[in-house]
DNA sequence: ATCTGTGATATGTGATCACAGTAGACGTTG
DNA sequence: CAACGTCTACTGTGATCACATATCACAGAT
């Protein structure tokens, strides 16, 4: 047979959809701790029936971005220091491990896209140092993509997941400073051009361990807002605008 | 307020008890790979309605312990090289890392537990050399859990969910001849016994590796089984006793 | 005999409804 | 004025229905 090629039609279900945008909400720290959801407000904002949001919510509580508080609520996680360092004990046993074997099969196209993402920053400045919290996870994740580890990214991606509404307190707290997060990334990326796996892999737990440290300081602030937030919430919606639209 | 004391009720929902059936069916090594499943089927046998079972199954999806198959039907992933050494690379980042801490944190009633499980084996012999999947199980998590690390025993959980079908295919290759696993589990009991940490993480990569060997044996069988197994899977009814009842 | 279109059957998906339960507002009572 | 009970609004949950779509068997044409 023959004729026009055609492209796949896309068989995507909402529920993905649903998930893909919340998904990308958290990890670009649209969430905050302590912020409430509910099934019906979603589903309006996105447009579908409550059925496609209970799944992709559901999801979320199983890989614990989200949690079932008491009385039928849904929750982003309060901030929990024993659980922040259980996180970074995970990601420094597994991101370096991904690390290593991206660097060993690295190739020119992952190495010019990663520098693509970098010089974003640079050129893309109208944020006035305002840290673009996709970015961070698109480096990343082009980086860890390349290790072709089907059982890992996945893992790492949920860790981030969790790790999202505390980058949200970073960035509220330390603001423009995390721009030097770059300096980091760019020795990382200098690694992965030499082949040096080890020097790549330092590079990732001295990002794991610096984003540790400004969280670290951030969530000392955080006890004090909290009462803030808390009355603020009650009155404003804590919808992110980019689920919004 | 005063008065009697009372037991707190299980505020337990309908798809957590399913996914724990599932999980436990998994766990298990009661699901082989290429298996299929239905919603309506699964509802019908759990006694819910399909709501439920939608639920859980997603969350196993979402897990990897199923897959959405071409059309519209959910599987247990076939045996894949890559994805189980993939595994293997996580369960040896991650298992040996909880393992240290638990063996610090050890206290004599984990140490007890453990003698017990291990001690069901011989006592419990009427299965003649029958691996019992759900006492490796046990005997694994009880040690796992003494490390009370909330976000790494989930991950391991999610990869032993994974294991599971392979578990399926060591078994039924393997036979009696996994028994000597205790020997094993026994080193690696003195270990914590001792308090020697090192020790039992060498013990726990053993055990990984050797249960990996087995199942590299295994699966050069499966190739010829397979075209026989899926033949059979349209006359008999690949559900697990454990959730017929 | 082989290929092709058609209908029946069965699947997951999404929408909708009824319901149990909680929290907070409000009125009542002491 | 404070403590208590009731009532209302809202939540997630589970059941059910309608639907698009894939597979298979079968009949018809070539």
């Amino acid at each position: 047979m023959s004729g026009p090629v055609f492209g796949r039609i896309d068989q995507t279900t909402m529920r993905e959809g649903v998930y893909a945008q919340l998904h990308d909400a958290f990890t670009r720290g649209q969430f905050a701790p302590g912020d409430t959801l509910n099934l019906r407000g979603l589903a309006e904002r996105l447009g579908t029936s409550m059925t496609p949001v209970r799944e992709a919510v559901r999801r979320l509580v199983a890989e614990g971005a989200l949690i079932d508080a008491p009385s039928r609520t849904l929750r982003v996680p309060d901030f929990d220091l024993r659980q922040m360092q259980d996180l970074k004990l995970a990601r420094i046993a597994l991101e370096p491990l991904v690390t290593g074997r991206a660097v060993e099969r690295m190739d020119a196209a992952t190495l010019e896209a990663l520098e693509g993402i970098l010089a974003e920053d640079t050129v893309d400045g109208k944020q006035a140092g305002m840290p673009d919290l996709a970015q961070n996870y698109r480096f990343h994740f082009t980086l860890y993509r390349r290790a072709d580890s089907p059982v890992l990214l996945p893992l790492i991606a949920g860790l981030w997941l969790r790790y999202g509404p505390y980058l949200n307190l970073i960035m509220r707290h330390a603001g423009p400073e995390i721009g030097k997060g770059n300096d980091i990334h760019m020795t990382i990326l200098d690694a992965a051009r030499r082949g040096d796996a080890k020097a790549a892999q330092a590079g990732i737990v001295a990002d794991i361990e610096r984003s540790f440290s400004l969280l670290a300081e951030a969530s000392e602030e955080q006890a004090g807002d909290d009462r803030m937030k808390r009355r603020a919430r009650l009155t404003a919606s804590p919808w992110p605008e980019q689920l919004s639209r």
